[in-house]
RNA sequence: GGUCCCGUGGAGUAGUGGUUUAUCUCGUCUCCCUGUCACGGAGAAGAUCGCGAGUUCGAAUCUCGUCGGGACCGCCA
């Protein structure tokens, strides 16, 4: 079907110019023997104009239809300077209809306010909206991008499999019944781990793939069941080499898309240290407020709370807002205080303020002189100033000002707006935690990652404080990506099952043929999985993850569109010698 | 598994201290209009107020349940 150009390809320069464009009806406006037709294509919207001459043909156009217009490029005269085609218009010679469209249930503009739910049941209408358009072309781009850089580097796109075997570590698998052996299942990969680690001793040294991934978890704004990463694996590489390929990668990325240039090595800091400091594993560096451990100030405190939070080895922490103390009332503290409450657990959020060299707020009476003048020594406490306290566990005083941190950097609008991208390596994550679930040490990364050197003999005598090789790369409060440096050598790795409770017979049973490939001449090998849909959220300046990704679930895991999961009929589960327990729910 | 918020013509909303002709904007339909760009003007149609039960003389409004959506905690090696 003829076309010349893109119609928000359309310049002054091309004043004159005859084309034949094809495109939506974004919006018309009939004034009677002149008609202004918006067309709309992947490219962008330009202004097609209907004189005495056509105007009869578009008469009975409506938003929606499709259009195959022919005509000249004209100057405006009046430019519009709100649209990228505003100084021209394309004055119709002949229109013709290609489709029509019934009313539409949305309202297909970037400034929708259609909600999202209705959206999602109309996704290929939702997705005529530039913005989304944009996102899925950005997108695009960033794996173009990815799939040349890592090419260059002598990086080689190998597939893995989507049917894969079920290793029951970490998240929950989606599993898919085999019709050929009833009753045994394949999973769909959480990542293709274990594959590009089996790649690796397969002797193809560096190892990518733009690769989904499968997690049947609960879902938040940035997750989805289903995900894509860029999978990077490499062998005879130490961190140094890993981090040195993805902040290439990451310059890349942000020349081609932004035409922003990266710093050349991001800032690393061990995992201990960013937990203190920012009470999370992925910190948001736009701004600063920091936690601050003040328990020493407390140490001969006659305020019960405090006291007892210290001498049951917990932690007295703060943060510090510089001129807000007018901005939090009473209800407003009293919301924070729910929020910390309810979701992390934590008894009580208290705080003081600064008004003319005088602390008042919800410990200010409690607290002697003596101590308020050390809070605000400590604190470089001025006048407006708002200090919140969180006194109990440390995790938990961790991770509530940390929330708080956020949440409240949000509300005062704390974060700079325009380009700013705060790269940071998270590095020393703890090889175990604990799982008082089930009563045992388990990974906290994967069981497969490298414990450090000078810890190993740590591994069953004091498991909590082994650190290990794993590292995340966090991006304005995002975790781009986790990886490590992997186990390679059989005893090492036997000895991590046996730490997280895996006797030899079980590990064998699970990952038996991972090991016995062990055997047969591994190499020192690393890598990192990039969320790309975080990646691309930070780039389209999106927090939800739904927007950049082309045919999303709700929350709850549903497509509103075809209104899967469904069930199936009879024939399909006897087939797969499947039956389902609760009849109701057929 | 838990907490909080939301559901009203095709789209977005007002009304939620009980009794309304259920408000307004966009869209739709008819007519008018040659410089609009959120075009304008005149008129019209369009809603079992997510669904079910309960309380009441009376429910969009109150209660319970249920379905659907969003955010967060748990979970996400």
């Amino acid at each position: 079907m003829e076309r010349t150009c893109g119609n928000g390809t359309l310049r002054a320069a091309d004043a004159g110019r005859k084309v034949t464009l094809i495109g939506w009806t974004a919006k018309r406006r009939n004034l009677g023997s002149l008609v202004f037709i918006d067309l709309r294509d992947r490219s962008g919207i330009v202004q097609v104009t209907c004189d005495e001459n056509t105007a009869e043909q578009v008469k009975d156009v409506r938003n929606e239809y499709i259009l195959q217009v022919t005509g000249t490029v004209q100057m405006r005269k009046d430019a519009n300077p709100k649209m990228a085609t505003g100084e021209i218009e394309v004055l119709a010679e002949n229109v013709k209809i290609i489709n029509r469209a019934e009313t539409v249930p949305i309202n297909i503009s970037d400034s929708t306010d259609t909600n999202e739910d209705t959206r999602l049941k109309y996704r290929y209408l939702d997705l005529r909206r530039p913005v989304l358009q944009n996102n899925m072309i950005l997108r695009h781009k960033v794996c173009m991008i990815a799939r040349n850089v890592l090419d260059g580097e002598g990086f080689v796109e190998v597939e893995t499999p989507i049917l894969a075997r079920s290793t029951p570590e970490g998240a929950r698998d989606y599993l898919v019944p085999s019709r050929i052996y009833n009753g045994k299942f394949w999973a769909l990969p959480q990542s293709p781990q274990i594959y590009k680690q089996l790649l690796m001793i397969a002797g193809m040294e560096k190892y990518f793939q733009i690769a989904r991934c499968f997690r049947d978890e609960d879902l938040r704004a940035d997750r989805q069941p289903e995900f894509t990463q860029i999978d990077i694996e490499m062998s005879f590489a130490d961190e140094d080499t890993i981090f040195g390929v993805v902040e290439n990668l990451m310059k890349e990325i942000f020349r081609g898309i932004r035409g922003y240039k990266l710093e050349d090595h991001f800032l690393r800091i061990p995992y201990e240290e960013c937990m203190a400091r920012f009470g999370t594993d992925k910190p948001d560096l736009r701004f600063g407020n920091e936690i601050e451990d003040i328990t020493d100030l407390f140490a001969d405190t006659e305020f019960q709370v405090f006291r007892a939070a210290a001498d049951q080895g917990g932690e007295i922490g703060a943060l510090k807002f510089s001129n807000t103390a007018d901005k939090y009332s009473r209800k407003g503290l009293d919301k924070l205080q729910d929020f910390v409450k309810h979701g992390f657990k934590c008894k009580a959020l208290a705080y003081l303020k600064m008004d003319k060299g005088v602390l008042s707020g919800s410990v200010a009476k409690p607290l002697s002189e003596e101590e308020k003048a050390a809070v605000i020594e400590r604190l470089s406490m001025q006048d407006n100033d708002l200090v919140l306290l969180i006194a109990d566990k440390k995790s938990i005083v961790r991770q509530a000002l940390g929330a708080l941190r956020v949440r409240i950097a949000h509300e005062q609008n704390l974060i700079p707006a325009g380009e700013n991208y705060r790269f940071l390596w998270v590095t020393d994550f703890p090889m175990f935690e604990y799982s008082e679930e089930e009563n045992r040490w388990v990974a906290s990364h994967h069981p497969f990652t490298a414990p450090k050197e000078e810890d190993i003999d740590k591994l069953f005598s004091d498991p909590g404080n082994v650190s290990s090789r794993a590292y995340d790369l966090v991006l304005n409060g995002y975790e781009l990506l986790s990886g490590s440096i992997r186990i390679h050598d059989q005893d090492l790795q036997e000895k991590v099952f046996e730490a997280i409770g895996l006797t030899m017979e079980q590990a064998k049973e699970r990952f038996g043929f991972f090991l016995e490939a062990f055997r047969y001449g591994t190499p020192p090998h690393g890598g990192v999985g990039i969320g790309l849909e975080r990646l691309i959220m930070v780039l389209a300046g999106t927090e939800n993850i739904r927007d950049v990704v082309a045919f999303p679930t709700t929350n709850s895991s549903l497509d509103l569109m075809s209104d899967a999961p469904n069930f199936v009929d009879q024939q399909q589960l006897d087939v797969l010698g499947i039956e389902i327990a609760d009849k109701d729910k057929q």
